[in-house]
RNA sequence: GACCCUGUCGUCUAGCCUGGUCCAGGACAAGAGCUUUUCAAGCUCUCGACACGGGUUCAAAUCCCGUCAGGGUCACCA
């Protein structure tokens, strides 16, 4: 039976390292049917905190990892304590009294070859007598890590021990430890680290980390899973876009790659547009009604549903987050637009005759079309275009600004439908003299 | 400093185990163009890498050795 464990310490967020490590071993106790436990490493009690216990398991949850189980360090400082006490009755382990008479207990470590099978990296081997005995219990009386990790992984029966690269000299310590206590000794893999991009570990100085900071910009859950998943592993066939499932039926720890990855947002952006292209309007609409509240561009009261999803539609493929929606669609909901002063000097020259004239015009048109429908508006302003001897984009960018205040946006056509006969009527006519 | 891990385009990677099909493939980014309606959307094209040096071999990105570089760990933090 494969169990695996992801172990995270409340003492922050879940960021994007440990996101990807929970990540790894969900697949793989996915594609083993095996079990995926979680274990809070809250052992220091200065630096643990329960809201941030919330928010881990609130992000993995996110994250679409359930867990099979669920323990907390904290509430088994009893079993440390009894195991510590066998150490010490075997002659394996020693006390130390610090110079305020506090006890702590020690493990003497034995000089010897020690040999690592890692999943990932092969063997692995180390000196034990470079490295010095180690403290079990403090003095305070909690267990250190090493320790409570290696009764705990023996005692939950984890199988294999999947867990960043940096836990790599951590091994022999804790394989002397399962020796010593007798425990049978799990498999291990190490998985490469992420960097930030300037080389260094990912740090908030290189871009947001906590996986919470992506939901709230607009990131897919589906979207980051997908590129967190080609960070050190690919499945091959110069697939880019693949869904969890799938990655459930292909993964294998053993075509992890050893070199760590660099994180670069402008893939996950993609990763995320493409998302977001095929996602369904409904559940995009869902996650954008608190967006819109908040920025008070829509009320409970007093929206159209059918509208927004009509808006979503018309925005989804080109947006790289989902919140950017709330910024490039904020014309819809708004009495008037907020003007991108740079477009209006550039497309409204408001002492420019021949703009104020056909903006006149075209709203005549729009008065006399027999169905206010996408196709007609577009005919009316082409016959309009061909009659004042004007190119198309020399009348479509002025008429996308004087309604958007935006050079960016939907097609033209589309915007003067949804935005509404009036309300487009209203802002061209504020351009004519 | 010691120990450990790693080294293919700027970035993520395929290929490496089982040498020849690789003067190295894909994706993101960047640049150019097309789409005569913008764009952060779509399409096309371009730029761009086997860290270096020695071996082994008819043949090396692929095997071996060394060097260099990057990263990790050396806590009564986890």
């Amino acid at each position: 039976m494969v169990r695996v464990r992801f172990a995270p310490s409340p003492t922050g967020n879940l960021h994007i390292g440990g996101g990807r490590t929970a990540l790894f071993n969900w697949l793989f106790s996915q594609s083993n049917k095996g079990k995926f436990i979680l274990r809070i490493e809250d052992t220091d009690q200065e630096r643990s905190k329960k809201e941030f216990v919330d928010e881990i398991l609130y992000s993995l949850k996110w994250l679409g990892f359930n867990w099979d189980e669920i323990y907390y360090q904290s509430q088994r400082f009893e079993t440390y304590r009894k195991y510590a006490d066998n150490l010490l009755k075997s002659g394996l382990a020693y006390i130390e009294k610090s110079p305020e008479g506090k006890e702590a207990i020690i493990y003497k470590v034995p000089a010897k070859k020690i040999n690592i099978r890692d999943l990932i990296r092969g063997e692995i081997e180390f000196d034990s007598s470079l490295i010095k005995d180690q403290v079990l219990i403090k003095s305070d009386g909690t267990p250190t890590y090493n320790f409570a990790c290696v009764i705990d992984d023996a005692e939950m029966e984890i199988s294999h021990i999947i867990r960043g690269d940096d836990h790599i000299s951590n091994t022999p310590k804790q394989v002397l430890l399962y020796e010593a206590l007798g425990f049978k000794i799990p498999f291990f893999a190490h998985l490469p680290l992420i960097m930030g991009i300037d080389g260094g570990r990912l740090s908030k100085r290189t871009g947001a980390t906590a996986i919470s900071d992506y939901r709230k910009n607009g990131y897919l859950s589906e979207a980051l899973l997908n590129y967190l998943l080609l960070l050190s592993w690919s499945p091959g066939g110069n697939r880019e876009i693949i869904g969890i499932e799938e990655a459930v039926k292909l993964f294998d720890i053993k075509t992890v790659n050893k070199t760590s990855a660099t994180f670069d947002l402008k893939k996950l952006d993609w990763i995320n547009n493409q998302y977001l292209k095929n996602a369904d309007p409904e559940k995009l609409a869902d996650e954008l009604i608190p967006l819109l509240e908040d920025k008070k561009l829509i009320t409970k009261e007093k929206f159209d549903r059918g509208n927004l999803l009509d808006l979503v539609k018309l925005f989804q493929a080109r947006l790289p987050r989902l919140n950017d929606f709330v910024d490039w669609a904020d014309f819809f909901f708004l009495d008037e637009p907020v003007m991108d002063e740079a477009a209006v000097k550039k497309y409204l020259d408001a002492d420019n005759p021949l703009l104020s004239k056909a903006f006149g015009l075209f709203v005549q048109s729009l008065d006399n079309l027999e169905e206010y429908e996408i196709a007609n508006i577009e005919s009316a302003f082409r016959q309009l275009v061909a009659d004042l001897g004007m190119e198309a984009k020399q009348l479509i960018h002025p008429i996308r600004v004087a309604l958007t205040g935006k050079t960016i946006g939907p097609g033209l056509f589309e915007v003067i439908y949804y935005l509404g006969k009036e309300r487009s009527k209203k802002r061209l006519l504020k351009w004519v003299r």
